[in-house]
DNA sequence: CTCGATCCCTGGACGC
DNA sequence: TGCGTCCAGGGATCGA
């Protein structure tokens, strides 16, 4: 599940290993995932990677005008373009040598000026691909949020604390911060020990510091140990991440907290499981009851 | 504004 | 072994 740190892993790894190419051809599998096909078949020949960057989930390929005899059309066709490609569930990009078996999955493959291919698989294909002018791509980051990496006191504050929503949403919500999910979330509230179902507006302002101080210190670990491999993230080499080693309370459901022994608990949050320790994250004052992850009818008090 | 529900999709886990 | 069912989750969308 690639959230921030897991793409930032990704834009480092491709950065190493594709700057300056060229893309010589495009070859597409299925397509329903790509906001405009034919637009990468027609667009992307030519054109060099000049840029690897991240933009919360998003990778952004930055690519050249077209080069050689066509010019810059009145459309803008041949003019500087980019690369957006969000890796949903398990989305994988990487680097091959030309030649090699195609992965199962494999839905855009990039052959490069170098004889290798830059291949894009996504079994759930919840990831998305698009091919944006310099104007496109402005109205696609428009509308982001704050990178929580950067992202000042006051600002986040701002953000958060004036919100009616829970804590786990606003967290998740990319028009809030960008390139948080469910993991990080729910690691960085654990730490800053604030119950997952609280009150954007319910928290504190000195609360709300010690979150964005714990999401800041999480996130650079988890880049730090090249992401969380829970089920299938790679980098861009193939290799699994590590930070799955430090997680306090994702996917630890029925085991101890690891400050207070309490067992740790899974409910749904902003429609998302949420693990929290109930002892160390006190339920808000007035929140009844929380869905359990399984059955529409099992509930539980807590 | 915020909520839950629904859909997209496949692989893996689990029950029988 | 094999089949059916549930479930994971980021994001878009829609109605309450």
């Amino acid at each position: 599940m690639p959230e921030l740190p897991e793409v930032e892993t990704v834009a480092r790894g491709l950065r190493q290993a594709i700057l300056g190419r060229r893309i010589l051809s495009v070859t597409l599998g299925k397509t329903d995932f790509i906001d405009d096909p034919a637009a990468l078949e027609q667009r992307l020949p030519g054109r060099q990677i000049e840029a690897v960057e991240r933009y919360g989930k998003f990778l952004l390929l930055r690519l050249s005008a077209v080069s050689g005899g066509t010019r810059v059309t009145a459309n803008g066709d041949g003019a500087p373009a980019s690369l957006l490609v969000h890796l949903g569930m398990t989305g994988q990009i990487a680097p091959s040598p030309t030649g090699q078996p195609l992965e199962k999955h494999t839905h855009v493959c990039l052959l490069l000026d170098d004889g290798r291919e830059l291949r894009y698989t996504d079994a759930r294909r919840f990831g998305r691909i698009a091919y944006l002018t310099r104007t496109s791509l402005a109205e696609e980051l428009m509308g982001f949020g704050a990178d929580p990496l950067e992202v000042s006191k006051e600002e986040f504050a701002s953000r958060i604390c004036v919100r009616r929503a829970r804590i786990k949403a606003l967290l998740l919500d990319q028009s809030t911060l960008r390139g948080v999910g469910n993991i990080y979330a729910d690691e960085s509230l654990w730490r800053a020990k604030i119950h997952p179902a609280r009150l954007g507006a319910n928290l504190s302002r000195k609360q709300a510091e010690k979150l964005r101080l714990a999401l800041q210190e999480i996130l650079r670990k988890a880049i730090a140990l090249r992401g969380s491999s829970i089920s299938d993230f790679l980098d861009a080499a193939g290799e699994p991440g590590e930070y799955q080693r430090h997680h306090r309370a994702y996917g630890r459901e029925g085991k101890k907290c690891y400050r207070c022994k309490t067992v740790i608990r899974r409910a749904i949050v902003a429609g998302r499981s949420s693990y929290f320790c109930p002892n160390c994250q006190p339920a808000p004052r007035g929140l009844g009851v929380l869905p359990l992850p399984l059955g529409r009818t099992a509930r539980k008090r807590y």
